[in-house]
DNA sequence: TGAGGCTTTTTGATCGATCAAATCCGTAAC
DNA sequence: GTTACGGATTTGATCGATCAAAAAGCCTCA
């Protein structure tokens, strides 16, 4: 190790002599102000304005037995348009964190499985106190997986298929978002509104094609304009040409990539500058292009899990251990260029 | 504090305890296995891996001084396709990283005050033990900042207009991709080759535009056909229009923002199914499209600053403390939905 | 004067590791 | 048979904070 790197920082000790009093009147000065006596108290605070000193994040985690850091998984850049979702959660969680006195530590893992491990070894190593899940699924075992190791954690995201009150998470109603997208489109005269979504099976893609369903289900027909494709702008634009050509004039769906996909194909469709056309995710390129879209609070969600964190690693029980946020529609015109 | 979660993890003296060897043995065993008897140390292993001990990271930070933490700012997801260049080396500073037994901290800043004002904090706190940044510019205060402050530091990004060996760094040399994208058009044919860009003043943008200057030098009067804009589609778009009226059959661009938008506009020059056009960070969307891009090897650029990282702390002066990293050139054909 | 009850401050112990130095032990040399 | 040596292991001190309990200071009142 580097010895020149050491800039003996000022510590509670150091301090104390500088001023002549304990070092645990410094320390009751920053923890519990109020029993200080109001004089002391402004001398000592002003000698640590003065000193720079800032208490050691490490002395402290070792003897309150908290490191005050939450164990996040990144994950590799997803090869397609979405993703960028993630971006603004990982943002905004960043965000909540700082804001409530938390860090973000960030790790990477090649599977579920290596997933669970490298949490149970941080949290072993007191590097974190809890983890935060992303990205659940119909069969996650990671929920299972953490309790067994008895690592705290919330998730972003249902436990699809699983019982939902087994630990605290926080979810976008996507159903709600495709109900409100239909019926938007519906509102505009239109009665022929497709779903292009992913094949069922996932949890995540079932929901929005749940939401769709509800809004179209007094639609005689509309079954046949639901399809079931790999996420991808290719696949997107050729169902959306087969939905089309069932007979569809409005389309809502799965992602943004699939959205893009069907972009060209819907020109056609146009009526004035906007497009019978919805996206999900509300991605920079949804934006770009002028596409509208389906916009996920992550901010809030984020904002709701570091609450939780808070609450469980102070012993009181979350409130309300279970949210679904409403998310929102975001109609534009397409953009100049695009048209 | 919940005292719930105080699940009493093995240490260094209750693992010595029950084997019936001193603590010091088996922080040797982890540290200097050469020192300590294979059959002590094997024995002092099997426990080990029985118990599922691992050093308390904290216990040891404080005794060592070092968090090994690594200190990131997270931008907030930018309004644009670009920023996607961001997560990639987000993710694979994680993995580098953590492959060297770092860990990434993520806080996030108003300003760049505020952000070297953050990493101070969390420097003094001994939270972290160096810190990254990224999108250095011209003009930027953070270098100074931090060597002022005392805290080590890498970028990913030449500190534009600055000394460049006043600290370490790693960066892509846009140039050389520009260059690389312009002379493949030309081996292509063409003879007019547009550069649509960003208003001159900023480090990246002239680089990149210089690249495209180095490999159209010959060609008289192609300084017309460079237009620099504010980046985004819209304006990408507008711009390609202009330089197409101007003469231009191909166009080479600081992002696959510009790209996006000139995509269009672009249509009517396609040879094939590739269009004369090239884009700048290979982002999703230029997948997704068949765009052809400029690949910044981001996964190189993470691992050589966690090698700088690594070799500063240990207290070695860096072998190639400024390194500028190739990129390169992907060709795509059109998405066949795109065309 | 000094005992009692506050408020305010200080002292001792502890969290879990590593460093540095001391101790232990078996073997070889004189 | 004692000394010296080198490998293996153990002991004491320390990193910087907080908790818990003791001590000190101050005022009141008998």
């Amino acid at each position: 190790m580097n010895p020149e790197l050491r800039t003996s920082r000022p510590t509670l000790m150091s301090l104390a002599g500088e001023l002549g009093v304990s070092r645990q009147t410094i320390s009751n000065v920053i923890n519990n102000p109020e029993i200080v006596k109001p004089e002391t108290r402004d001398r000592v605070l002003a000698a640590i304005a003065a000193s720079g000193y800032r208490p050691s994040a490490v002395g402290r985690a070792l003897r309150t037995q908290r490191s005050l850091s939450i164990a996040l998984r990144l994950y590799p850049a997803v090869d397609g348009v979405n993703g960028a979702i993630m971006d603004r959660f990982v943002h905004s969680l960043a965000v909540s964190a700082q804001y409530k006195g938390y860090r973000i530590s960030l790790f990477a893992a090649d599977s579920a499985d290596d997933e669970v491990e490298v949490i149970d070894a941080l949290h072993r190593a007191s590097s974190i106190d809890v983890a935060v899940l992303t990205d659940t699924h119909t069969g996650d075992a990671r929920p299972a997986g953490l309790i067994a190791a008895r690592v705290p954690f919330v998730a972003f995201g249902r436990p699809w298929g699983a019982d939902g009150s087994s630990h605290c998470w926080v979810d976008v109603d996507g159903s709600a978002g495709t109900e409100s997208a239909t019926r938007s489109l519906r509102a505009g005269g239109h009665t022929r509104v497709g779903f292009l979504g992913w094949p069922a099976g996932s949890g995540v893609g079932d929901d929005r094609r749940a939401g769709w369903a509800r809004a179209v289900s007094d639609l005689p027909g509309s079954s046949e304009l639901d399809l079931g494709v790999e996420d991808g702008a290719q696949p997107g634009a050729e169902a959306a040409a087969e939905l089309l050509a069932r007979g569809a004039t409005a389309l809502v769906c799965s992602s943004d990539s699939l959205a893009l996909g069907a972009l060209t194909v819907c020109r056609g469709l146009r009526a004035d500058g906007r497009l019978p056309l919805v996206g999900f995710d509300d991605t920079p390129v949804a934006r770009a292009l002028g596409l509208s879209s389906v916009h996920q609070p992550v901010e809030l969600a984020a904002e709701r899990l570091i609450g939780m964190v808070d609450d469980i690693l102070d012993g009181r029980t979350p409130p309300e251990p279970q949210q679904l946020l409403t998310p929102e529609l975001v109609l534009r015109d397409l953009a100049p260029f695009a048209q």
